[in-house]
DNA sequence: ATAAGGATGAAAAAGAAG
DNA sequence: CTTCTTTTTCATCCTTAT
């Protein structure tokens, strides 16, 4: 699966959230974790309209490529003409106001009071249902899912401690992101009012008193650990009502099996027929008619609906994660959110060039210069940190927002360089952790793991932050820095179990695997993403796709799976 | 035609070893 | 100080999608 840290998005240029293809086989899995980790790709409020400030920003455009622009954010192409006609293509504020009202009485009428009943019945006020509706469109509910929660969250966020066995966590590890959120709500008094007692009794009382039932409360409870706030149990509730939800819209019937029809059976056999013969074919060639087929299996990963989200919530915005850039910020920088992460920084000579293209203005800048400035920043993630001074995310900033505890990647033979390599390529932790949440229910007593292409360790950590207790863990990982840092992270957070790591995927043939598997009693989990180099869009030296030196290694990712199954199906 | 992407490689700078 | 190694910087100049 795609492992690209898809932060929340604020991709200009006409909404490049809508660019993404929602329709591939990812689409759900994707859906579904925006619902409930906040940090999925959406377009809110704010988005919609910096897409608006830039088309009224270019005059010369042609009408069409406006209408382009408001049908790419999900309205009707008569709406949007007929928008345009009344209203004239200059303000597209008022054209987008436009649309919004065509939207909201539509709603109110059509067979949209459906999906307005929907909300409502989950516990949504009315209110808050349309607006979110108005603002993320009809066609998305799990971005108004996502809308939804962030208005409850915002109306009792306090800001709340993730104690999962917080007895493993060293003191570092502990609840390191509200280091950088202390100034936001720390002040407030709300925590103590709503925190009547640290008795579990009362708190469950106090919770049914707030309209939950029993069971929501007790499994929150259970699984915010005794110690939790008032605070931290109602969002793991409203997270978790989301996540049924979510569910509910897609109905068991049209999931499928995950292997079903005969050539998924022959699939799978095939890595363990090899393996047992022996035969040391050129297997690359066959496996990859295979894959082929694998890669078009339907939708199979939905429909658990027990997962749950990570505590605290990571970042939802700049300014959340950041807020001393909220200083500097020009009033026509109109992100909210960042970009994807990747593994290149801005240069010094850039941040350069627009703190000279800025110095030349007392005000605000011209339009050109504000675009010239606005596309930069998109494109490398830069933040205000001075007056005219934007620079790049720092390593450890990167680190918070992708989940990881604080000083994860540092030190240990890291280079600067090596760190924001690393991360650019990882897991976001909560991300992960969202999809794995799962596993915990089902394995109470731990996991054996193997963990392919590990990094950083994303899907180690996910799972500790999760706190499904890790048994033995097979960590497969080129880089030796990287082994260090999971290995250095597996001594300071006490873990119980056994991590053994292997530098080559290609190491682990069958004989390896079994010999690991018998010992460990098989797998429970096999997690990983293999290099992405040549299938990327920013290389241009050796895009050779799926075949080439790197990204071939996935090949060795489907052998492996199939072993794992095969021997476990065997045993 | 244009925009933008999950990265690479050459060259310069910095650090380490002798 | 010289030489070797690692790290950083910076501009790529391909492909795909629109």
């Amino acid at each position: 699966m795609c492992r690209r840290n898809i932060l929340p998005d604020q991709n200009g240029s006409g909404g490049d959230a809508d660019n993404f293809d929602w329709d591939t086989e990812d689409e759900l899995e994707i859906d579904n974790y925006a619902i409930a980790s906040r940090s999925g790709v959406s377009l809110t409020n704010g988005e919609a309209v910096l897409g608006t400030a830039e088309v009224s920003s270019s005059a010369d455009s042609p009408n069409s490529k406006l209408i382009d622009h408001f049908v790419g954010m999900g309205f009707s192409q008569e709406l949007v003409t007929k928008a345009i006609e009344e209203n004239g293509e200059e303000n597209s504020n008022l054209i987008l106001e436009a649309l919004l009202q065509y939207s909201a009485s539509s709603l109110a009428s059509s067979s949209n009071s459906k999906l307005i009943d929907h909300f409502v019945g989950m516990g949504f006020s009315e209110e808050m249902v349309l607006k979110a509706v108005q603002e993320n469109g009809e066609g998305n509910t799990d971005t108004i899912l996502e809308t939804l929660l962030t208005y409850s969250a915002l109306e009792k966020s306090a800001p709340v401690q993730q104690h999962a066995d917080s007895d493993d966590f060293s003191s570092d590890y502990e609840g390191n992101f509200l280091d950088d959120f202390t100034d936001i709500d720390s002040s407030s008094d709300t925590e103590e009012i709503i925190n009547p007692g640290s008795d579990e009794e009362s708190k469950l009382l106090y919770l049914t008193k707030m309209g939950y039932s029993e069971a929501e409360a007790s499994v929150a409870m259970e699984r915010c650990g005794p110690d939790s706030s008032i605070a931290e149990l109602t969002d793991f509730i409203c997270a978790a009502q989301m996540a049924k939800a979510a569910d509910a819209l897609f109905p068991v019937e049209d999931r499928k099996p995950f292997c079903n029809g005969s050539n998924y059976n022959k699939r799978r056999n095939l890595g363990y027929d090899l393996w047992k013969r022996k035969k040391q074919m050129k297997l690359e060639k066959k496996l990859l008619n295979e894959v082929d087929d694998a890669l078009h299996l339907p939708n199979p990963m939905i429909g658990f609906g027990n997962r749950f989200p990570l505590l605290p919530f990571p970042p939802r915005t700049i300014h959340e994660a950041f807020p001393l850039t909220r200083k500097w910020w020009p009033s026509w920088d109109p992100r909210t959110k960042l970009n994807c992460i990747q593994t290149c920084t801005a240069s010094a000579r850039l941040t350069e060039r627009i703190r000279k293209a800025l110095e030349a203005y007392d005000g605000e800048p011209p339009l050109n210069v504000q675009k010239y400035v606005l596309d930069e920043c998109r494109k490398w993630n830069l933040v205000w940190v001075g007056r005219n001074k934007v620079a790049p995310l720092e390593a450890d900033e990167v680190e918070m927002l992708l989940g990881f505890p604080k000083n994860h990647t540092r030190g240990g033979g890291m280079s600067r360089t090596d760190r924001y390599k690393s991360l650019g390529n990882s897991f976001q932790v909560d991300t992960v952790a969202y999809h794995l949440s799962v596993l915990k229910d089902m394995f109470p007593g731990g996991i054996n793991l193997l963990s392919l292409f590990s990094g950083i360790g994303g899907a180690e950590v996910a799972l500790h932050r999760l706190g499904i207790p890790l048994k033995n863990v097979v960590s497969v990982e080129i880089s030796e820095v990287n082994r260090n840092i999971v290995r250095g992270w597996w001594e300071q957070t006490n873990q119980r179990g056994t991590l053994i790591d292997i530098a080559d995927v290609q190491e682990l043939n069958g004989d390896r695997l079994e010999q690991l598997m018998s010992r460990f009693g098989g797998f429970d989990l096999v997690v990983g993403g293999s290099p992405c180099n040549n299938l990327a869009g920013s290389n241009r030296h050796h895009r050779d796709g799926l075949e080439g030196k790197e990204s071939s290694l996935f090949f060795d990712y489907c052998r492996i799976l199939d072993l794992v199954r095969c021997m476990q199906r065997n045993q």
